[in-house]
DNA sequence: AAGTTCACG
DNA sequence: ACGTACGTGAACTTG
């Protein structure tokens, strides 16, 4: 026999809880879901912990409950629910039918009166009990066998308040919460309370006098005056607000505890729901595969061996099928063609034989509609297939649409223009260790449908992409620079293995020692890459002081260690043991697993995947090799030219993002400084202390650069004071400083954000789209990322959309000038090239030239540049 | 799979 | 009162 557990929830404060802890997130048919998710991802992790034998959801039930009898205001001056939430609370409903968990409510109650009824029940019975809610007024119903649970951050963290955690935290009993709740009043209810007293003078109260009532019969002992006076004058209100915050527990309830016993969900009517609500994570856990969308018509792929010139239009969809998502390294199963009559499929072994199929895809006047172009161009590439004429990408026009949609699956590119003709790879080739190859005749359709999709939707795309005027985009910059990043991994970097290994031998040796150090200075030995254990070292063993927490526990993030670094030797050698130990696994040993066959590597960049506009690159990222310390930098050393003699060259805007927005904000003083070709930072600095240029010190120059990058960020006082480690009043005032002296800056940053709300997205000089629902939130948290957003996305987006432009115009230079150099990387706001020696005198010139007429701004863009025999020695 | 840390612009 | 600087990717530990 299994003994009673009994979880009481909260219905109305989870639900709210649910619907501010988490972004407003929409399914298909426009209903918002959040609420309605996150109090799923409630619920599922308390049936998980609790495992509860019985189980109610307690509702609240009208607008008015007993309390307004005693006061009209009770929970007067709430904002009311906002109606994304109320149209969510049916769905809450149904959810809990779905669940077969029980839900009530009563009239002239609220939720707590029923909690707080039932648990005393239970009590009764001594069933253990357990009340969840986001509401700190329910811990006066804790006892010895009721623990009352509070939502903290997010949606899953709970502060378990059992009569010990009172005791430990306020110092008073369960009961006691009613009293300090009478004498400090909640805003949130607009209990009034007593004006003057807040938790800390009403827990000071009650543990020298016990209650409200005691406190009275006390009141000429109470010293000070101005809190007597409070008390005195409050008598009644004090009172009255003890008596709004108790909880009723002994409501006039319709069922007991034998109505909530729980014995699991309804499994068929969960699905439905899910499925209706589009909860697609939801299902899979549940093990339900998430529903493949029916082929919109069925078609037919016939696979050929050998294509005729019957076969080729003008115009054709053209997908490269493959298992993998990495096309540089997966095996290719074929391609899929159609031009919107027959649907074929050719297996790659028979394309790399069909000299009429590749001399069509070599021949820039045959149109080919893809998926993904750069995939296509790299991939082919690869087996000494040339491909051209590549003119819509699937992928590329979706992202441009709206890049925070983010798709790792074709399907779910073609979804979000409303296609849902196509499997998902997942479900076709399996996930994990089912992954595996399927039928040919099961590949040609997956691979049929893609192609098919393509055929179909690009004219919507395109119509879409002019309506937003956009199209010059895609069609302009985004595709044609596919084909020069195609070309840019298909070159790769060289990569010297010896140099990463020599470097990384000298580490290990280092990181020997350190360990052995720390562990000495430790007393004991523990896993030094283990936040956990090393917080419980430094903070508990050693007993240093936390300076501050993450989720799970102590920060031991470097600027925290930093701080502790003068209390204790051992702090240095961690700090330098991380370090060291990053360069090792990321640097020497990560990079050295993705040197290809031929020496080199062969990185991917990502160009449908920033909320900018910016690339990535992954496999291995290029774009974070280290170069601030000088121990890090040495990795660099490891890229060298792929032939003998050559030289690499690297070219980096200069203050790119400032500069643009000089240009965007039009700030006549920003404008001035950079045509003056003057130290921007220096520059802010005289303005932000007032002082000459001869009396900028290098701390001010410091602080005037940390300003340039806030405001670039888009400014906070508190992430100014963490990066310049100065009380945020001080940043504060930084920052207006710079706001007056450069009143343009200003005027754009209030403008952009007006812009975002009105329109519901900003954008870069080059109509690069960024869509910002949470501009409009209550809440402050996400409307103050938005906003950020909206201040940094136009500038860092702007950047991009410039090194975008003076890559393809250097690709045509490189071309017309007939030159040997290749360009190999980009790293934001540079290029990176190797070359023929010979050439070096003409890339000096060409290479800034060429990017700094990338496009005219109203301030000079400057271009710095560097070479050498390794990338190392490109400074 | 999530959280933490740290490398870059 | 709230609690963040903007944009990424990789390695590692832990649940």
């Amino acid at each position: 026999m299994t003994t009673k557990k009994i979880v009481l929830l909260d219905g109305n404060s989870l639900a709210y809880r649910a619907f501010f802890a988490l972004p407003l997130l929409t399914n298909d048919s426009g209903i918002h879901t959040n609420a309605v998710y996150g109090f799923t991802m409630m619920l599922q992790n308390i049936l998980k912990e609790e495992q509860p034998t019985h189980l109610l959801v307690a509702w609240d039930a009208g607008k008015t409950t007993f309390r307004h009898s005693t006061f009209s205001e009770y929970k007067g001056g709430r904002q009311k629910t906002p109606p994304e939430l109320s149209e969510q609370f049916p769905y809450l409903r149904k959810l809990l039918t779905a669940y077969n968990i029980p839900q009530y409510e009563l009239e002239n109650f609220e939720a707590d009166d029923i909690i707080g009824t039932l648990s005393r029940t239970a009590s009764a019975e001594s069933a253990e009990t357990v009340v969840i809610s986001g509401d700190k007024d329910l811990t006066q119903l804790a006892t010895e066998s009721t623990t009352v649970c509070i939502t903290r951050k997010g949606i899953t963290d709970m502060e378990m308040y059992t009569p010990e955690h009172i005791e430990e935290k306020y110092g008073i009993e369960p009961l006691q919460i009613i009293d300090m709740k009478g004498l400090m009043g909640d805003a949130s209810d607009n209990i009034p309370g007593v004006p003057g007293v807040g938790e800390k003078t009403a827990l000071k109260l009650l543990k020298e006098y016990g209650s409200v009532e005691k406190v009275y019969e006390s009141l000429d002992a109470i010293s000070g005056k101005k809190l007597k006076e409070n008390l005195t004058n409050n008598e009644e209100q004090a009172f009255m607000s003890k008596q709004l915050a108790t909880i009723e527990v002994n409501a006039p309830l319709t069922i007991g505890l034998q109505d909530l016993s729980y014995s699991g969900p309804n499994e068929e009517q969960l699905t439905a729901l899910f499925k209706e609500l589009k909860f697609t994570t939801l299902l899979e856990k549940m093990g339900v595969e998430a529903e493949a969308p029916e082929p919109v018509e069925e078609i037919e792929v016939v696979t050929k061996h050998k294509v005729t010139n019957a076969d080729l239009s003008d115009q054709m969809a053209v997908h490269l099928e493959m298992m993998d998502d990495n096309y540089l390294t997966s095996d290719l199963f074929g391609i899929a063609m159609t031009n919107g009559e027959t649907v074929f499929y050719v297996p790659m072994s028979d394309v790399k034989e069909d000299e009429e199929l590749k001399t069509w895809l070599a021949n820039p006047e045959k149109q080919k509609l893809t998926t993904d172009a750069k995939a296509l161009y790299a991939a082919l590439a690869a087996i000494d297939i040339p491909v051209s004429g590549i003119d819509f990408d699937l992928t590329l026009a979706a992202y441009i649409v709206n890049p925070s949609l983010s798709f790792d699956d074709v399907s779910e590119a073609a979804e979000s223009i409303g296609w849902n003709g196509i499997q998902k790879d997942a479900s076709v080739y399996g996930k994990g260790a089912k992954k595996a190859v399927p039928a040919e005749d099961i590949i040609a359709q997956h691979a049929g449908t893609k192609a098919v999709a393509v055929w179909n939707l690009q004219e919507t795309v395109s119509e879409k992409l002019k309506q937003n005027e956009q199209y010059e985009l895609y069609h302009n910059l985004e595709l044609p620079l596919a084909k020069i990043l195609g070309k840019m991994e298909s070159t790769g970097v060289k990569t010297d293995l010896d140099i990463l290994q020599k470097i990384g031998t000298e580490l290990s040796g280092r990181l020997e020692f350190l360990e052995s150090t720390i562990y000495e200075i430790a007393g004991q030995s523990f896993n030094i890459n283990s936040p956990k254990q090393l917080g419980v070292i430094l903070f508990e063993k050693i007993g240093l002081t936390p300076i501050k927490k993450t989720k799970t526990g102590y920060s031991t993030a470097a600027d925290v260690l930093e701080k502790l670094a003068p209390e204790h030797e051992i702090i240095e050698h961690i700090l330098l043991y991380r370090q060291l130990g990053k360069l090792k696994s990321t640097y020497i040993d990560g990079l050295s697993k993705e040197i290809h066959e031929d020496g080199k590597v062969h990185t991917r960049f990502q160009q449908a995947l920033t909320q900018t506009g910016r690339l990535s690159s992954i496999n291995p990222n290029l774009q974070n090799i280290p170069i601030r310390l000088e121990e890090g930098r040495k990795i660099r050393a490891a890229f060298v030219p792929s032939e003998p003699d050559w030289i690499m060259f690297a070219a980096d805007y200069s203050q790119i993002e400032l500069r643009v927005l000089a240009h965007i904000s039009q700030d006549e003083k920003l404008i001035e400084a950079f045509r003056a070709g003057a130290d921007i930072h220096t520059k802010t600095a005289m303005d932000v202390f007032g002082v000459a240029k001869e009396d900028v010190t290098s701390n001010m120059r410091r602080a005037a650069k940390a300003v340039n990058f806030g405001i670039v960020y888009g400014i906070s006082d508190y992430g100014l004071s963490q990066s310049l480690d100065i009380p945020r009043k001080e940043a504060a005032e930084f920052i207006e400083t710079y706001l007056k002296s450069f009143p343009g800056v200003k005027q754009y940053m209030d403008d952009i954000i007006q812009d975002a709300k009105q329109r519901g997205f900003v954008s870069t000089m080059m109509n690069r789209r960024r869509y910002l629902p949470d501009i409009t939130s209550s809440n402050f948290n996400l409307r103050g990322f938005a906003e950020r957003t909206a201040m940094n996305t136009p500038i860092q987006g702007t950047a991009a959309d410039i090194i975008k432009k003076a890559m393809i115009d250097m690709d045509h230079r490189l071309e017309k000038e007939d030159l040997q150099a290749r360009m190999l990387l980009q790293v934001h706001d540079e290029l990176i090239f190797e070359a023929p020696p010979e050439e070096l005198e003409q890339l000096k010139k060409i290479v800034p030239e060429v990017m700094e007429s990338a496009l005219e701004l109203n301030v000079p863009l400057k271009v710095d540049s560097a070479y050498g025999a390794s990338w190392y020695d490109t400074k």
